[in-house]
Order: structure tokens, then C-alpha cells, then sequence
DNA sequence: GTCTATACGCAGATAGAC
DNA sequence: GTCTATCTGCGTATAGAC
């Protein structure tokens, strides 16, 4: 359905603030409920004139999403990728994830809520990379269970759950002007994540 | 713009049926895109026949939402009402909002996806139920700081997001046909709440 | 690349018979 | 309480001029 090419920068601008405003409009009123008239008054044109840049309203929807999956998976495996010690690399990810969603984050949040009003075609090819992306954070998981520092008592998949739960619910509360920023975020996510949020039993006697 | 009484029993059963099915189709595909034509398909009725039932098709929106945070809310209330143990009070939280949320799930996952589709006005009756009920969850954990076994290092409001986020998250992919039931779920909760993910540093020393 | 004009369908909602 | 019939407007999308 979608055959852009990214591969030159400049000419590409007027697509790029097209899926810009729709994310923005599409996370503050839902995919459906955005009109292609809103879309065209925001961007000072006239509805007519959005499809000499794209070829339905649906499309859209399905870039916004693909960009967001792909922008995140991309950033957090050139993050992982260098990394061998098992910790580093679940505390890297952590970063890396935190960061690029909220860096992007009504892009992230539409492809949260609304990549269900996708056709059945573009979901399926979403939920793939979705897959894909979580594979990757369960092997990571899965690496630290087996280096003893993550507990085994509880599996991989739903320790993953549990991780990107808490992250990607971010992208629904998060505001850029209050006082946290991304990184300060990584770091709570990483402490709450290992440590939870219990008092250690035993602090009193720091291991030397 | 909702004067409905609950008060009796049995022949308000159309309606009920009428919010299942909304709830589920809501969820499925979002408000917007759910028509009052595929509602009352599901139904077995013509689509005027359901404005018998409702004012219009917000009606519905609203009323899952209300219904979703009233319910989870009063559980929450009752279960840790009588408890006066601040490390209880938590765990009973914990699992009274898990359980609740997934006895529920469709009613409460859209009251969290959806709620931005509501008018500016039920949408303020929404929010504040919202607030008032992150409130509760947040005296809590609140005071199982002052009581020393929750970590003062995080403000409390962090931590209320945290749990909340990784609780709620839960009704979008949880499936109950699945091997854990929602109690194996909040005990796990519970675990990586408190304790997280990581291997306690020094649990060879057990106490007394 | 943007405009105006327009096709076409389906959405939500109402009225009145049964 | 449900049906049929119908109103009305707005939605997405297209065509062709500039």
C-alpha cells in the first residue's frame, strides 16, 4: 500500500509535518474521530489537497504506526548492540526505549491506542514488528535470568509485559514542561524495575 | 444528562446487555469507529429500535466509563476499608484493582482508551473520578512510606504511576482463557511491585 | 502542489405505526 | 419496546482548473 522511498531528505518535508499534526491529532481524539477537514484546517489547506500526498486517510495511521515501531526498535537494538554484559545491556535498553517514545510521543501513543482501527492487512504487518520488538527485549530478559541477576521464578514473556507496561504507559502521562526528563525516567524505570519499590530486608550490610 | 436509576433489579436487563455489548465492540474496534448500525446488528435490533434505550451514542461511552472506575473504585474502597496494616492495605489494593479490572475488562479497557472521545463535560465527570481514585491508590503507597517499607527516595505520585501503569496495561492483553487467572496476576504484581525483577542481593541471610 | 466543486455513502438521530 | 421510514449533515475520496 505505501511505496515512499526515504532515502532523500529535503524534498519530503511537507509529508513529514502531514504525519506530525495527524499524530498529534489522532492521539488527542482518536483516529476516527479526526476528520480529514481538521487535519487540512491545521495545516492550512483544503481538505482536497491532503491526497496529492497521500492515498487515504488510513495511510496515515499505518506510517504513524510503522515509524513509531520502527524508530524505537532501531534505536534500542544500535543502543543494546555493542553492549555484552547481560545488566548494561536490560539498564541500556531501559534508556534507549524511554527515551526514543517520548521523544516521539504522539506518534507512540497513537500507535499504542489506535493501531486497532488499522485495516486487517496494515495490523498484521504492525503486530509483526510489534513481535519482533518484544522478542527482542524478552531475549535480553531472558539473558539476565540466566546471568543471575533477574529472578527465574517468574517468565520471561510476562517480566516483559511487566517492563514495557510501565514504560509505554508513559506515553500517556508524560509532559515534556513538567519536571522529569526522559533520562530522569530511565533511571526510576531501571531502580523500580530491579528493585521494586519495597525496602531492601538487608541494606544495612553493603557487600564490599 | 444521564438520570438512569440503579436501583432496581431486573428490568434494566436490555441495558445492561446494551453496555456489554458496547463495552466489547468499543474496545474492539474504538468508540468512533463502532457504528450504532453494527450495535444493534450485535444486538438483534434495528438500529432506531436502541434509542429507546439511550439518549445518543455517547450515552454509551459515558456510562462504561462510570461504570468501570465506580466499580473498581468501591472494590478497592471495601476490600482495604477494614485493613489497617499499611503493607496489607497495599497488597489487599493490589489485588482488589487487578481482579476487578479483569471481571471487567472490556468496560475497562475502553474506559482508558476512550475516554478522550467524550464531551468536554463528561469528560471532566470522568477525570475527576479518575483523580479522586489515583488519589486513594497514592495514600496508600503514601503511607507505607511513612511506615518504612516502601523506598522514600521516589515521590509518591512516581510510584502510584508505576503500579498503576503496570496494572492497567494488563487489561490489553491479558486473555482469560490464558494459564494465570487474575489472582496468579496480582501476586506477581505484588512481587515485582515491591521487590522488582532483580535478585536480592542478600537473601542467603533470612531473618527471623 | 493547491484550489474548487462535487460525488456518494453512511453516520447519528427522529417520528409515528404497531 | 421494536419496527420502518426518513431527515440531515458530514465523512472520505475524486476530478479537473490553475
Amino acid at each position: 500500500m505505501v511505496k515512499k522511498d526515504v532515502t532523500s531528505d529535503k524534498p519530503e518535508r511537507t509529508a513529514e509535518k502531514l504525519l506530525r499534526v495527524a499524530a498529534r491529532l489522532f492521539r488527542q481524539h482518536g483516529y476516527a474521530a479526526t476528520s480529514t477537514q481538521q487535519l487540512a484546517t491545521e495545516l492550512g489547506l483544503q481538505k482536497g489537497s491532503l491526497y496529492h500526498h497521500i492515498e487515504k486517510k488510513e495511510e496515515l495511521l499505518y506510517l504513524i504506526c510503522m515509524d513509531a515501531l520502527m524508530h524505537i526498535q532501531l534505536a534500542v537494538e544500535k543502543a543494546i548492540e555493542p553492549i555484552s554484559d547481560p545488566g548494561d545491556r536490560l539498564r541500556t535498553l531501559i534508556r534507549a526505549h524511554t527515551c526514543t517514545a517520548l521523544d516521539d510521543q504522539d506518534k507512540f501513543a497513537t500507535a499504542l491506542l489506535d493501531n486497532r482501527e488499522l485495516s486487517d492487512e496494515n495490523k498484521s504487518t504492525i503486530m509483526e514488528l510489534h513481535d519482533y520488538y518484544e522478542g527482542v527485549v524478552q531475549e535480553v530478559i531472558r539473558a539476565c535470568q540466566e546471568a543471575g541477576i533477574v529472578r527465574r521464578d517468574t517468565a520471561p514473556r510476562q517480566l516483559t509485559l511487566f517492563l514495557l507496561s510501565m514504560m509505554n504507559f508513559t506515553a500517556f502521562w508524560y509532559r515534556p514542561d513538567g519536571k522529569l526528563t526522559p533520562d530522569d525516567l530511565a533511571d526510576q524505570f531501571i531502580q523500580q524495575f530491579l528493585q521494586g519499590a519495597g525496602v531492601p530486608l538487608c541494606d544495612d550490610a553493603p557487600h564490599p
